[in-house]
This record gives C-alpha cells, sequence and structure tokens, in this order.
RNA sequence: GGCCCCUUCGUCUAUCGGCUAGGACAUCUGGUUCUCAUCCAGGCAAGAGGAGUUCGACUCUCCUAGGGGCUGCCA
C-alpha cells in the first residue's frame, strides 16, 4: 500500500499571514486534496517574543475565508518542546551536535548546541519543482540548534515536528532551500527518513522586489477588507507559478484539485498584478448565482429576508417584492468590480434619502436645458398611468422627444436626478424600479432645486 | 565576498529540437448603447546578451549581464 500523503503548512504567527505565505497554503492544501492526503497546520510559535495569539486568530480567519481546512488537530510547535530537546540530547550523544560558548550578534555571550555539518560530501535532493539540487558538505557552517537559553531553534524543531508529524512533503517558500540541506542533515542523523521536497518561488512587488511588510496589500486580510471574493484571490494566487497546461483560467475548486501537480509548478518568481485580480474577482462576482445576489443587496441596505421595497407601498405581496429585488440585483451585478460596492448602487432605491454625487449635479444638472428637459419630461411622464409604468413604455416616450438626436440631453439629467449619480443601471430599468410616484416625485423636486 | 537559484509580450504564462512563438490581464481601435459596466470584432506587443552542439535552438551546453535567496542564539 502507497504510502499516505502527509503535507503541512507551518507559518510563524509572527504577523499578518502573507500573501506569499497563503500560497504555500494553498499550494500544499491542493495537493494533499489532490493526493487524497493530509493537510495539517502547525503554528511555528517557538519564537515567543514575537508570535502573538492575535497573529494566530488572524491566521485562522484568513484560512477559514479562502476555504482552506486542515485535518487533524492544529499542532503547536511550543507544545513540543520535551521533544525537540529529546532528539537534541540524542544529536549529543551520537555526536552530531556539540556545545560551545558563542557570542551572539547584539553581545550576548552563553552556551548553545549547535548542529555538527558533516566536512567533506555532497548533500544533495530532487525538488519537485526545482528539480535536482546538490551543495557541498564543506560549503555549510555547523548551526545553533539550541540557544543559551536552553530553548530549541527553528532548525530542530522544525524537522523534529516533521518527523512526529509524518510529514512526506514539504511544500515551502524558496527562502528555505539553503535550510533544506541542513535539514537533511538533521534528519539522517536523527534516522529518519528524509521527506520529499518543493520549493516555491516569491511573489514579488510591481517593481519586482520581494513583498515586504511596507508594501500594503501584502496581507490576505486586506484583500478581503477591499472587497475581493475569496475564491477570486484563490483563484489567481494559483495561477501565479501554475497553470493547468491548457488555456483555461477560472478554475472551480474541483477543477483545481484534480488537475494540480506539483511537477508544473514555476520555478521563476512571479509578479502579482493586481490588475488582472482585478478582472478575475469580476469573473467570480458574476457567477454568484442571482438568488445569493441579491439576498446579499438586500440584506446589506436592510431590506433583509423579508425582501422588503420601502419606496413602493404597491409592491405588497411577497413574490412582488422578490421580483423587484431580482430585476434590481440582475441589473447591478453585472456592473460590480467590489461586492462591497454593490449596496451603494441599491441606496436611491431604497430610500429618499441617498448619496448625491455632486460632480455628476455639476455636469448634468446645472446646465442650460436641465431644468426645462426635465419638467418637459415629467410631463409626458406623468400622463403614463401605473400600469404602463414599464422600461419599453418610458424609453418609447423619451426617444420620441430626442427625434433621433440622441437620448443624451434628455436621459442624464434624469439619471442624476433620481438617482443622484452619473451612472448605473440602464435609465429605464431604474425608472421601472423606482416606480411612478418616485420618479414623478423626484424630477419635480430636482427641478424645483435648480 | 562566498554558495545556490532564476531570466518568453508591460504582467501571468504555453512551448518539453521544427515557431508564421499561442492564450489571458492590461492597453489601443471599432461595434452595441442613455451613463457606467457587460458583450462582440480587431490591433500593438516577447525568447536578456554572446559563443557552442545540431540540418534546424525559445527549447541542450558554456560564458557574461541582470534579478533573487541564503550566509543569525529569526522563521
Amino acid at each position: 500500500m502507497k504510502k499516505e500523503t502527509r503535507v503541512r503548512f507551518a507559518p510563524s504567527p509572527t504577523g499578518k499571514v502573507h500573501i506569499g505565505n497563503i500560497r504555500a497554503a494553498i499550494y500544499n492544501w491542493l495537493y494533499a486534496r489532490h493526493t487524497g492526503g493530509k493537510f495539517l497546520l502547525r503554528v511555528e510559535d517557538t519564537d515567543l517574543e514575537r508570535s502573538t495569539p492575535e497573529a494566530i486568530q488572524v491566521l485562522f480567519e484568513c484560512m477559514k475565508w479562502l476555504g482552506l481546512d486542515w485535518d487533524e488537530e492544529v499542532f503547536y510547535q511550543t507544545k513540543n518542546v520535551s521533544r525537540h530537546l529529546e532528539c537534541v540530547e540524542k544529536l549529543l550523544e551520537s555526536g552530531h551536535a556539540y556545545k560551545v560558548e558563542k557570542t551572539s550578534r547584539d553581545g550576548k555571550t552563553g552556551v548553545v548546541t549547535m548542529f555538527r555539518m558533516p566536512k567533506e560530501g555532497t548533500i544533495e535532493f530532487d525538488d519537485i519543482v526545482k528539480g535536482h539540487m546538490a551543495k557541498k558538505a564543506e560549503d555549510i557552517q555547523d548551526f545553533a540548534i539550541v540557544r543559551s537559553d536552553g530553548s530549541p531553534i527553528f532548525h530542530i524543531a522544525n524537522v523534529v515536528d516533521d518527523i512526529d508529524q509524518r510529514v512526506t512533503h514539504i511544500i515551502r517558500g524558496d527562502d528555505h532551500v539553503e535550510n533544506t540541506f541542513k535539514h537533511i542533515c538533521i534528519f539522517r542523523a536523527l534516522g529518519a527518513e528524509v521527506p520529499r521536497y518543493a520549493h516555491l518561488s516569491m511573489i514579488v512587488n510591481q517593481q519586482g522586489k520581494p513583498y515586504s511588510k511596507r508594501d500594503g496589500a501584502a496581507f490576505v486580510g486586506e484583500y478581503r477588507d477591499e472587497g475581493y471574493l475569496p475564491e477570486a484571490l484563490f483563484n489567481y494566487l494559483l495561477l501565479l507559478g501554475w497553470n493547468p497546461g491548457d488555456d483555461r483560467e477560472i478554475l472551480s475548486r474541483e477543477e483545481m484539485v484534480e488537475l494540480f501537480d506539483l511537477a508544473k509548478v514555476h520555478v521563476a518568481a512571479a509578479k502579482f498584478d493586481l490588475k488582472k485580480l482585478q478582472w478575475m474577482n469580476g469573473e467570480y462576482i458574476k457567477k454568484i448565482p442571482a438568488a445569493q445576489f441579491r439576498d446579499y443587496l438586500a440584506n446589506a441596505v436592510g431590506a433583509g429576508a423579508a425582501h422588503t421595497v420601502p419606496l413602493r407601498a404597491d409592491i405588497a405581496d411577497e413574490r412582488g417584492r422578490t421580483a423587484w429585488w431580482d430585476y434590481l440585483a440582475g441589473q447591478i451585478q453585472v456592473r460590480t468590480k467590489f461586492l462591497k460596492d454593490a449596496p451603494d448602487a441599491v441606496r436611491c432605491f431604497v430610500s429618499d434619502d441617498f448619496p448625491v454625487d455632486e460632480k455628476a449635479v455639476e455636469k448634468r444638472l446645472r446646465k442650460p436645458g436641465a431644468k426645462d428637459a426635465l419638467l418637459e419630461i415629467a410631463g409626458r411622464f406623468e400622463v403614463v398611468p401605473a400600469g404602463d409604468w414599464k422600461a419599453e413604455k418610458l424609453e418609447a416616450i423619451v426617444k420620441e422627444l430626442s427625434q433621433g438626436a440622441g437620448m443624451g440631453p434628455w436621459v442624464h439629467p434624469v439619471r442624476v436626478a433620481v438617482s443622484g449619480r452619473g451612472e448605473g443601471i440602464g435609465l429605464f430599468e431604474m425608472l421601472e424600479l423606482l416606480g411612478r410616484e418616485k420618479t414623478l416625485s423626484r424630477l419635480s423636486r430636482a427641478a424645483a432645486a435648480l
């Protein structure tokens, strides 16, 4: 029987979750799901000074948001310290480690435990993405594994935990390649099987530099706050360094799991392109089921599950209200780039107290002829009975008014008068949704203000 | 400095010795249109440089240049 694949995502909770980091999590998760193995989460919190509970909470939230569910219990590195030290004892006994008095960079002097690197030979491994890697043992210095205060250092903790968690594949950032040569030596010294490695290239910023904390938009939570859909971020990050081998770019989670292949992961660093993420986000917004999008909007503006239509007393029955919301939501969905911006487009339909864009007023209303246009249109609309108040009918009226000269001069002032904005859903659809009464009252209110 | 890795349109990428170098995003042009979007049609745009191997090189080898990683009692 083939050994079960076990991978782990092992962040250190010293800050917010970085996009490069979360991409490593995505790749690990996909590899586990693809192989039917296990995806483990290990919190490497041995840096007591910088690790915080808040960072761990943020980590969990971000993973949950992206749909990265892990198997088994969360493994906290600090809880395995006795095992780390036990293994250090073994290394000391076998001569793979030794103690020495050292002075650190910041001037502290104390006794640390060092791992003894082999002095000759070559250390090699076959990286699933980078290919064959080799390094002369003499090029690697002995390195510390226990601090002078007795606490284990990353290298030993990381390896011992991987042994204890029975990790079979280590998929992590490129910045760990050099460590890998060291870690392989520890695995061997401990008599453990060396796992397979896959090192992922970095994601760099618009300037082509590795993301740093100064970059902004480097943290997963910021994308959520900006209104990006988790599916879009997930898909985008996946494509930064991997592709299914054909022209498909928008992939369902199932397709991703089925097609993901570590061997096809790109070796070179990839630059993060916000424009493409935005496009992808729009694609995913279009894919939201209509009813779900409609409910999101209704909830966002307080209409809730009852789908109330505050401005339309004439729409009384439940079916009519839902149909009204379906119509509105359908119009808005295709124009939505960021989910969080969509509710603003709804305000003028549910309240008379809607925001007004002064620039639009200046451009479309405070113009010679605008007032007359509003009054003229209002006059023509007034004779339309409530039963005929449909987009097609209203459009026909304005078409006739404009006599083939273009509806712009009529349409623009009306739009701003009834919605307070210069852009939005089709005007006649807008008027139909608003209803006869509200349209007429807003037109006269706007005309009176001019 | 030393060791290691990387290099195809502006960006993400396809190509695994036969290429008129394909797609997507961005951008530009045109169409649809009442605005903003959507949608449709089309355009611009790439193998870092140099040697070598080969009938043939983006693809293999070497050198150079540029970029990156590591070189901690951080992870």
